[in-house]
DNA sequence: CGCACCTTTGAATGAGATCAAAGATGGTGG
DNA sequence: CCACCATCTTTGATCTCATTCAAAGGTGCG
């Protein structure tokens, strides 16, 4: 089954004890395959588990009164999923996989033992949280104040960088799984509208694209363009002493 | 100086013991007073506290590249501001003083202290920046998605929500210090559009407004348009024991 | 009282949506 | 292995919601 694969993401961030890395395996211990296009969470359901991505794409999304979808977010290998479940009974959001995949369930008893046991991994998945609050913020400040063009810059600019530090983008090179559709759900466009951008950025030579495969060839003038800010590395000097 | 305002929000959700009362206590131990205007975190600098409010209105916000401002949150009395220092060394975001505040300074030290000897509120904290994701996602949804009078309807309605349970909303009628420039920054609209689409709300019987008095008239018709979800409760069945 | 800031209104413009239809692509079953 | 069907991409024409530009009222603070 190999390591865990939150243990894999906290490991970039903090040296991680023996007994650490013992309770995050335990979060892992036992996991599910679904195939892709699969609901695996249903907005307004009531989940009794949350999940860590093991292997895979996925989103999460919400359907508006009016028909339309919004992604909020793409999940990957290490992520954690379904952790409204900490906060609300119902889930407030639908997530979907994208590609096959891998999840290891876990319960909230589950999690609420691990941060009673160690301050430390519990102070790093707040962390963790809040750092996604702030990606979600930056996709909110793209949406809300840029152009159609800037905002599909951008999410290609975070997608890349998310998978640069997992070791899925090769210099640039990613695998791409998404529909124009689900681009333009993640980015408030339509998928039309998606399509003439993406054009525009192959035409001037800012990214290049065939199927799935989507190349960035000049990532500094896409950031800038997009106002990206890379949010992958995190600070740990606070963290309480490991157990 | 009265008891901490976050464990007057806590305590909405569970009964908090004796000790764990008085290790908020001692997150707010000092308190500091702004004018309202105030920078109080500037975007990119490194700031070394973060703040629980005691008293009055703020909010966080980003300037973009091409200068236009998005308002990610506004925040209240017992909310906690700053966290992003748990996670990144410089802010990504400027929070400014709405109106005159007063605000309780505290360290990641004294939160990482807190954090380790009271798993509770640990995961307490957790579960409340969970839910400020959930939120946030929910304007996401809003400005990605709906028309300039749903986003308008939406924030109203989160307003009117929050301060609700704060005490701050008399049968709707609140105190809205906001312009129609800022209302735009949050929403994603130019303030000439917000006066429109807030007219429109007059005209058609669902707020009333004078100054900076604004009273919602049918609470019910305004929440359905913008697609509006309470998000106040939190689900704490899950909790570790107190300590 | 006067000035700065905010709200309100109108007219012109424009970015992105909508509608429609023709190519591509790929997965499935015969 | 191939043919077919569903899904996705691409392109063009038109429309609309929100922006932009401009200027005239209000309001409150110093």
């Amino acid at each position: 089954m190999g390591g865990s694969c939150l243990a894999e993401r906290l490991g970039h961030y903090v040296r991680l004890s023996a007994s650490e890395r013992v309770a995050l395996d335990r979060l892992e211990e036992h996991d599910r395959s679904y195939r892709r296009g699969t609901i695996v969470i249903s907005e307004n359901d009531a989940p009794r588990e949350m999940f860590i991505v093991r292997q895979g794409w996925l989103h999460s999304s919400v359907v508006l009164g009016n028909g339309s979808r919004q992604i909020m977010r793409f999940q990957f290998r290490g992520d954690m999923i379904g952790l409204p479940l900490l906060a609300f009974p119902d889930s407030p959001e639908t997530v979907t996989a994208v590609t096959d995949v891998t999840l290891c369930p876990f319960g909230r008893e589950r999690l609420a033992q691990l941060m009673a046991a160690h301050p430390r991994l519990s102070a790093l998945v707040l962390a963790l949280t809040v750092a996604e609050r702030v990606s979600l913020a930056d996709r909110l400040a793209s949406i809300g104040r840029t152009s159609a063009r800037a905002r599909v810059s951008s999410l290609i600019c975070e997608i890349n960088a998310r998978l640069r530090i997992l070791g899925l983008s090769d210099g640039g090179a990613i695998q791409l799984p998404l529909t124009q559709e689900d681009i333009g759900d993640a980015t408030g466009l339509t998928a039309v509208h998606v399509n003439r951008m993406m054009r525009g950025l192959v035409e001037d030579g800012l990214i290049e694209r065939n199927g799935n495969h989507l190349r960035v060839i000049d990532e500094g003038r896409l950031c800038a363009e997009a106002s990206f800010v890379d949010r992958t590395a995190l600070e740990t000097g606070w963290l309480p002493p490991a157990q």
